[in-house]
DNA sequence: TAGACTTTGTGAATGTGAACACAAGTTATA
DNA sequence: TATAACTTGTGTTCACATTCACAAAGTCTA
């Protein structure tokens, strides 16, 4: 490896190509040229060998890249190859669509605590994990969680955030639609729908 | 207007800048400079000013901006002055999330009609719409529906999409975590969870 | 083995967007 | 009115990302 700096883009990309290659894998695909993964995925060849030659040679000339290896390397560059367990806070509609949501498994995180404000729903359960008190989130260290997934609403997000931060968590998943400050130590990823929604109609 | 083409990143940042702005304006701010939004929205200033520079003068020198003037030229610019009805297809755990959220409403849009393949779930109401049969989609085009919005699990997403576009909709909002190829007259912004959940603990 | 054919990995060229610096316009103050 | 203090709008510079082109390496066939 004789690059410094990985490309931000680069690392945007990963998952993306990450995905296909777990849907050509579970097709039965075992081997693939950067010419056919870029069909794939409707982008260019020169990209994606670009982009993997950032973290080392992968492929073989004249061949292609075996797809299951691939999958293993980008997991490990992604750093999805160890599990890790996340708490969710803010049981309503979102929460519930969040929780049911199958892609925090297939990228080895395991959401195994849910926190609600309202008493009504405290100690109900929800598949099969009971809701907890939201002040209870102090315990989430010695539980080994260390992912924080905010479905508060906006207002609240922010004292949510501050929270999970104290209770050593290192990265967030924050869908509520505001921006959240943390220590740098702690990486925040906002998934805002109405950012993209109101870029629809531009293109329209 | 001195400038031919408006870069992507320019569209992509408007929504935000436009979110920052509705949030100054319920603050009851009415003038804003760019130092003062950038600091709101932490970024910098110069980027701000640029990305206005591209579509005219929007401020007043040694002033600043009028707040609610640039949201609602930041409005025009994105189409969002115009109120668009939208259809949601697939009512499980995420299209009742989705459909709860208060964001379609903020940026004009207005979800008017819910379809589902289910004919257990078909007749029923959800928040006053009543559930109708996914094969019904072609009255959409009569019923002024131009916006889509996909929530049905991956395997029906190429179907619906396909429904949807013949049934005349200019732009499509997709929840389910795959690619959807469709005519390149419409548009299609998915928004897939997994993508940005499996770069965080990259930066973890 | 020789030669045609594939496919990777990567330096170089090109393109695009971010950052900067400053002229030009506006306001405030004395 | 003169001057200092601000703030915008934008030409220029710089940094980063994409695209290209091709050498190097592997495979296949006769």
């Amino acid at each position: 490896m004789r690059y410094h700096r990985i490309p931000d883009e680069t690392v945007r990309r990963l998952p993306v190509y990450l995905r296909g290659l777990m849907s050509m894998s579970e097709e039965g695909g075992q081997q693939v040229s950067s010419k056919g993964l870029a069909e794939f995925l409707s982008t260019n060849p020169w990209q994606i060998r670009k982009d993997f030659s950032y973290f080392g040679e992968f492929g073989k000339r004249g061949v292609g890249y075996d797809v299951g290896k691939l999958i293993k390397q980008i997991k490990k560059i992604l750093k999805l190859n160890v599990g890790r367990k996340a708490a969710l806070v803010g049981m309503g509609n979102l929460g519930a669509a969040v929780l049911s949501y199958p892609g925090f498994k297939t990228y080895g995180f395991d959401v195994s605590a849910v926190f609600d404000i309202n008493p009504k729903k405290i100690g109900k359960k929800v598949n099969k994990i009971t809701i907890e008190d939201v002040s209870k989130l102090g315990s989430l260290k010695s539980r080994k969680i260390d992912l924080g997934i905010i479905t508060v609403p906006g207002e609240a997000a922010q004292e949510t955030a501050d929270s999970l931060v104290k209770a050593g968590v290192k990265g967030i998943l924050n869908f509520a639609p505001c921006y959240v400050t943390v220590p740098k130590r702690v990486k925040v990823i906002t998934i805002d729908i109405a950012l993209d929604l109101a870029r629809l109609p531009y293109y329209m």
